[in-house]
DNA sequence: CTCGTCTCTTTCCATAGTGGAAACTAGCCG
DNA sequence: CGGCTAGTTTCCACTATGGAAAGAGACGAG
């Protein structure tokens, strides 16, 4: 099982473990659909903790998925949240993995 | 954040993290396309070790999403797997959360 | 009957991921 | 200055995960 399995199993190219946890495929499904999204109001739409969305943003950054903007807004510095052209494209190669796995839908459901 | 917050945030029903995790998601998409399959064949398929396949279907049983039947093939036992009715809808259920956070497939693209 | 093989299963272990709580930091207001 | 808001970081406990190796059950060979 080497060189052959490649081509047997299951490809798993593109399949992307930092954003497969669910609660960063959220953030980046919600921050791919917005475009770009105010911390807390990522904060509430995915109900999560400051401190974890604080890290899960971080680990993001970390691998060059999402990068932050700091405005202000009602006079407060508030941090805007944004794909970056990597993170939209391993965001969506990620999907492509998903489908490749999970098979086309059903049409007759 | 609370009565409200169901209304607001993003469903996660039917989402399943046992169902979620990488190797057990493929386990799944490949018992859901193929019915029932032979433990060697989704190690195979899977590229999984023996030991590693091995406990991810013991997590699936546990759940009541996978059910074994054992039979012999070439003069030697073999398990056959397959997913029970439960564990159809929670995989079922599951995609259909996947669908929900991920939004619809962008026609354009 | 005993041995070796094949097919999983279970145990052992080391590592990484995850979230909650709380302490900490930075900017702004009064 | 003290307090407040918005995030960040640290601390901690717990769970998940995989690899390797030992086990266990069934079967054919000799």
């Amino acid at each position: 099982m080497s060189a052959e399995s490649a081509e047997i199993h299951d490809r798993l190219e593109g399949f992307d473990t930092t954003i497969h946890a669910p609660n960063r495929l959220r953030i980046c499904a919600l921050l791919d659909a917005a475009g770009e999204a105010e911390f807390g109001l990522v904060q509430k739409r995915l109900d999560l903790s400051a401190s974890v969305l604080s890290k899960h943003v971080t680990v993001l950054m970390d691998a060059g998925y999402v990068e932050q903007r700091k405005a202000v807004r009602d006079t407060r510095q508030r941090v805007w949240l944004r794909l970056t052209r990597r993170g939209r494209d391993a965001y969506q190669g990620h999907l492509a993995a998903l489908r490749a796995i999970v098979g086309p839908p059903d049409p007759a459901l």
